[in-house]
DNA sequence: GGCCACCGTCACATAATTGTAATAAAACCG
DNA sequence: CGGTTTTATTACAATTATGTGACGGTGGCC
């Protein structure tokens, strides 16, 4: 199992150690910053599962760094945990209200941090927290690497699987050809986009097929000049 | 476009009267319990978006609750924020890690409670509080890239989708079909104005078609030697 | 080395969508 | 009403996007 990894932009160095010490020994990997422009930079690179966000640092605001990681497409799903000294009200309304997933107030307990980001990233990618992921029938045991359909077993090649899993772990959404590359096979690898269709094409076969001649319902649905999704209910024709 | 529904399980009346006005305000709607026991029933039954639980209520413990929505598999995705008096670090911990996605300590204000509310449902429901676009009975899902008319299906091919999408965005208002060209196409595609005719053609068709042989009411005005608007009450005759 | 599973790419088949032109129907105007 | 302008509708051929099978390559494994 992948260890999630966090973006913590934080300026103030000794809570930064801290809390970098205490996500590392959970099982995190932390990317740190101080400045909110940088911030902004490393979320659309290196691609963190979730960011850890104090309101009072250099260059932008927190708010306002979330404000914009939520405008951007890449980061418009990204869970983001708002850190900050101030506790009044109307402050956690709007820091909530702008698009942040929880927010702690200072002081805070290093453990409690630590189990709100778990909370984060259970709901938001079970898939990293080693859970199940279930939908339309399709079952996938995360650490067992086992998928099951209507509790058929599936089997599928590491490729497949990762498809499968980010497409369970995004229901419904539609996908791009080159969001499921930086997705499935990663941001520095050149393939060519028409190779997601040979692979869909595979996941289909393998999720669709039974043990006799018959095929399932197709759960991929084809989205004609935006990509592929991931469907309870394909379109009858 | 549902208004969420939420359970609300606390024993305390005047809270109860408190946080059901508020959430009424703001748009959800509100079923009530004090009892552990009914609770559970009424998460199976009533089937709400999210439940709001009280950690010191009637029969089980809020905790319990939560132990036991998360196993049951019809509730196990069920968003829970839990409510509670104890602020103790320890118990806050647990509440996360028993399976609430979000924990709010008393006393809090309601409209902080409606805040981190609407922040899970954000999450989870992104239908239900953005992402996509309604009017006049029609419901577009951004993402999903999925449209529906009155809760039925209807499929349209990647222009009329554009095309909706941009009449929904700007509901009532009027479009030449040179700006149509411009929102659509794109500034520097070449093609005939009367193209536009055609697509609109084919978006009326999709959008106004029934199983039956029936039509329903045209959603699209026409607006000579002006353009086109999307329209909720066209103009009886 | 030989076997096997998997991968990425290509070439071709198939299907869906598109823009245009031709024609019919409406709306407007004196 | 006749003439004119604007929009609706239909059919069609070109274009584009996707589906699919095959192939060569790579690396693990015995």
């Amino acid at each position: 199992m992948m260890r999630p990894k966090i973006l913590l932009v934080e300026d103030d160095a000794s809570l930064v150690e801290l809390i970098s010490y205490n996500l590392e020994k959970e099982g995190f990997d932390v990317i740190r910053t101080d400045d909110g422009e940088e911030a902004l930079v490393l979320a659309q690179e290196d691609k963190p599962d979730l960011v850890i966000l104090d309101w009072m640092i250099a260059n932008l605001s927190g708010i306002e760094v979330c404000r914009r990681l939520r405008r951007a497409p890449a980061t418009a799903n990204l869970p983001i945990v708002m850190l900050t000294a101030r506790a009044e009200e109307a402050d956690r309304i709007r820091g909530l209200e702008t698009g942040a997933d929880d927010y702690v107030t200072k002081p805070f307990s290093p453990r409690e941090l630590v189990a709100r980001v778990r909370a984060v990233l259970r709901r938001l990618r079970p898939a990293l927290s080693g859970g199940n992921l279930d939908y339309a029938g399709i079952s996938m045991d995360t650490s067992a690497h086992k998928v099951t359909r209507d509790g058929v077993t599936v089997s599928l090649g590491p490729t497949e699987f990762r498809l499968l899993r980010h497409f369970l772990e995004h229901p419904g959404r539609v996908f791009s050809r080159e969001q499921l590359l930086d997705a499935v096979w990663g941001r520095d690898v050149y393939v060519e986009q028409r190779t997601v269709d040979v692979h869909i094409r595979r996941l289909r076969k393998a999720v669709n097929a039974t043990d006799n001649d018959k095929e399932l319902p197709d759960v991929i649905r084809t989205v004609r000049s935006a990509g592929y999704a991931l469907d309870a209910a394909p379109v009858p024709v």
